[in-house]
DNA sequence: CGCTTGTCGTCAGCGTGCTGACGATCGCGC
DNA sequence: GCGCGATCGTCAGCACGCTGACGACAAGCG
């Protein structure tokens, strides 16, 4: 072990730091779906939140939000976004008026089918250069460190 | 397989796509980084800044954000918010009058003395619930995929 | 010398993500 | 019925990260 006064910065590389490395690879994630999904003019979040309201029409936000990992501040920005783009409707609850029930419009689902093999392909680049055995292994691990830290934010998953 | 009009979204689960996952574990890694350095004011991307200043002083601008992956434009924000808080300096280049070296500030140094150990606790907690074995394959298959994709976005790294 | 090309820092603008606060509403206990 | 706490959506404000553009400057070329 060293001292702990060694505080030497090069001798901490960034690049040893998980952190780092994750913050960059989230970079070039994004990077890689701009690239593919670019002209469409979606985000991997806005992507995420068109698959859920798909899968589940009418959720409100508040769920919307556990589903996609997206905090309820940010969700209502990008769903306002969409709103104002056609792709989606927010409705008023009936039973419990605080709600805003979210839906997908035809639009939606159009850019849905739209999106689904460059999406596919920007995920899959991003996992490219590792070969078989470790690709597995990365994703199960990315999987395992997810659901350990799930309570932490403001944007914790619902985790079923 | 599937007609490749199925496009059901629950049977492509979110939980499976590596942009997603590596979106949420950033969000986990940012809400642990600060919960343990908060009290003292710096983000991840500061505090990486900051490191890197401190082992090549007077570093200009551009350079530094090749260091730390940081897109000049966001990096021109954030060391503007460090130099108002007294960390660091911004000095003008006598030969290359273009160019702005960034050095630390007593201040600077000392903060990071200050962030070793918390820093180094929350990099820590974010690859803590794995076991050894698959933690450094998964850290390993991190740097692989962040060499292979460096030179996505605005931000690549300057490697060495 | 002047022109072109390229780099550096900056600006405006947008999208994501957080905090802290607020009004509106619901549910519970009384 | 009424108040109390909790929840839902929203707002203001801040930090990262990107694009496209711009002025300032450097270096190469004719």
């Amino acid at each position: 072990m060293n001292d702990t006064q060694v505080a030497a910065p090069s001798a901490w590389d960034l690049a040893v730091r998980p952190g780092f490395l994750i913050r960059r690879l989230h970079q070039i994630h994004v990077a890689m779906f701009a690239e593919e999904c670019g002209h469409l003019g979606i985000t991997p979040v806005q992507f995420s939140i068109l698959s859920v309201a798909a899968a589940q029409p009418g959720l409100e936000q508040a769920r919307l939000g556990h589903e996609v990992g997206v905090d309820r501040t940010t969700l209502a920005n990008v769903v306002a976004r969409l709103e104002s783009r056609g792709l989606l409707t927010r409705a008023q609850g009936a039973a419990d008026r605080r709600l805003k029930h979210v839906t997908l419009r035809p639009d939606g689902h159009a850019m849905l089918d739209a999106m689904a093999e460059p999406a596919r392909r920007a995920h899959a680049r991003t996992v490219e250069a590792l070969v078989e055995p470790e690709r597995a292994v990365f994703l199960r691990a990315l999987s395992v460190l997810v659901a350990a830290g799930n309570q932490y934010g403001r944007a914790a998953l619902r985790l079923a």
